[in-house]
DNA sequence: AATAAATCGTGAAATTTGTAACGATTGCAT
DNA sequence: ATGCAATCGTTACAAATTTCACGATTTATT
């Protein structure tokens, strides 16, 4: 089978986005056309996208909703529940602990780290703040995913490496460091400095 | 002038941020393989991006810190201060208004608004929260540059509309649906959902 | 039943993005 | 001074991504 790029991978998890709306909506069916238009990209993308994925669609009709749905899932999100830890319990780290969109979804925090000792043992949005120690033993045995980084960048390339210690193979970036991992390792960075200027100057040149 | 890609202005910054390390630690000068090296790019693509705002490194001995950093802010940075307003006070918003490395650099926050009455009036981290009726008024006068999305995803749109109204240029997106925006204007979206799957699939395949 | 309209899937073309190769320049060591 | 190692900038090349064009299929209409 084909490999598919990282790109038409989140394409395909925008579509899933979509998808989900046009169900609460009622709708049966829908075109590349329709998609299209919600969101923004071409019909041509939308289609080559989803022929990655295999023939799912009806000439003359569109796709069929649920349909779709299920073929795109199958094959990004085979999985049924996807764990995530989360380092550091500060502002954004509770943000994240408390964002309503995982509990419709696969996605579960299923721990917190954080240095302060004052955080540790509380518990934020049903989730437990564990001191940063026991990290390797509770993302062995809970089997974690993801792990996300949510500290100063003074302490990113320490959680970096105490997560790949630990054996994440995913991790989600938002402190503002580069950091340093081994090759098998994705690291998806979201600095929100560049995430805003990068849309600024995009409007400026 | 040739013009610069979004992909090369976003990595423009990531070298922004790392040089403002780099002058930390005071180093004079670096090379593009150092630069490789820290933010996990190739040595080929930093000289070449770097090419594009002229010729600035020395051969033989790289790039002086100071004047990249300087060459790099006049072209992606070239205004002193970057003005946002946030609509959403909620978790998200929250965080974002106290998102600590603003402070460091030219973005600020001028401006949050709320629907919920009980929000409206308070000062978060020195900023004041509004009503969302007030927005256009207040983003005109204090020339906004940026909005940004924080609300549920069934708001979305109404707050796009309403920043364009206001006659924002761009805007960061963090609800988790697709908005509906004139061509002139920049949207980037972070679908936090969207982001932790898409570098979990990054592994599987 | 035949025609028209809508829409998918896909190979080829075009565009964009990234990589490689290498001449040119600088500083250092001898 | 000369040779060598380091490094930039750039042209040519390669790879990835997007767009185009069009045949094939389905539904609706007369």
């Amino acid at each position: 089978m084909k490999k598919i790029s990282s790109r038409t991978i989140a394409r395909a998890l925008l579509y899933l986005r979509t998808l989900e709306t046009l169900i609460r909506d009622g709708k049966d069916t829908v075109s590349s056309r329709e998609l299209a238009r919600i969101t923004g990209l071409t019909d041509v993308q939308i289609r080559k996208d989803i022929s990655n994925f295999g023939k799912v669609g009806t000439p003359g009709v569109g796709y069929n909703v649920a349909e779709l749905k299920k073929v795109l899932e199958d094959i990004v999100l085979a999985k049924k529940v996807i764990r995530m830890a989360l380092f550091g319990a500060g502002h954004l780290g509770t943000a994240i602990l408390k964002y309503p969109a995982f509990g419709k979804q696969k996605l579960r925090i299923v721990a917190a780290f954080d240095r302060d000792k004052r955080k540790i043992g509380r518990t934020i949005n049903g989730v437990k703040v564990y001191p940063v120690e026991k990290a390797p033993e509770i993302i062995r045995k809970n089997r974690v995913d993801i792990g996300i980084i949510a500290v100063p960048p003074e302490s990113g390339q320490k959680v970096a490496d105490l997560m790949v210690l630990s054996g994440l193979k995913a991790i989600v970036n938002f402190a503002p460091v580069s950091l340093n991992v081994p090759g098998a390792v994705s690291v998806r960075d979201i600095d929100l400095s560049i995430e805003f200027l990068s849309v600024y100057c995009d409007t400026q040149k």
